[in-house]
DNA sequence: ATGCATTGACCACAGATGTAGTCTAGACAT
DNA sequence: ATGTCTAGACTACATCTGTGGTCAATGCAT
């Protein structure tokens, strides 16, 4: 169930607007990405073939669907990438973006306000 | 200046205890790894190639050095998947780890002491 | 009705990755 | 000094990834 990038961008459009077409996706990437049509229904079957999409045929062309929940896949993710690189331990990531991005007025808000809640 | 999975292990293990042979990085790896001593130096070697490990002779063998700053490294890791993933917003990145794996009280505290800090 | 545009199926291909094997020269034990 | 063990150099190879091409079928515009 590995997602590699280009296929985590395809998906994460899935996740926006289940059920669209290959050409859709296309066009939702074109902002970003500069891949040919091909190219994104390469990450298409790719997906499907994973199990992380699945398709609904339409008449001649197929609707995609996520197949993953977007909450469970991220966290999954979430964790791997800790354990992966930070030993397991969250605070030192939080630390580490800390310094080399700054958190946003807003982040740091946002996480007070999640520790709070944890607290209970 | 990618770094894959597996030559982060190693690498770990230098930024740990640099300085060693191949034959020691192998067994600070025996627990967690099961690779042969081949395994570990191809990916030495590649270390090295990209310059992310630098080498110094000691007779007959070389001993093994990191050549990226582990805490440099870390961050820039840590921005890349939080771009990557969770669209560059860190907040939502600990709200998943808290559901998934349940933040420890220590990581509550170091969190808390952390934004305390940010916020001044 | 007929040619064109679009769609999925299948194919390509280089570079990265995980995981090693072989070969050779020197260090060491006997 | 001779066979053995070790270390590095070079080689291998299947799979995954990023990126896209070819082709045949089919729906749509005229």
């Amino acid at each position: 169930m590995k997602i590699s990038a280009a296929e985590l961008e395809v998906l994460s459009v899935l996740w926006e607007q289940p059920g669209i077409a290959a050409s859709d996706v296309h066009d939702a990437l074109a902002n970003d990405k500069d891949w040919t049509s091909r190219t994104v229904k390469t990450l298409l079957s790719r997906l499907v073939e994973k199990g992380a999409a699945s398709t609904q045929e339409d008449g001649r062309r197929y609707l995609y669907f996520p197949a993953i929940d977007e909450e469970s896949y991220k966290a999954k993710a979430a964790g791997q990438f800790i354990d992966r690189v930070f030993s397991g331990r969250a605070a030192p990531l939080v630390a580490y973006l800390a310094d080399s991005r700054g958190l946003t007025p807003q982040d740091i808000e946002d996480l007070e306000k999640l520790l709070g809640d944890l607290k209970k």
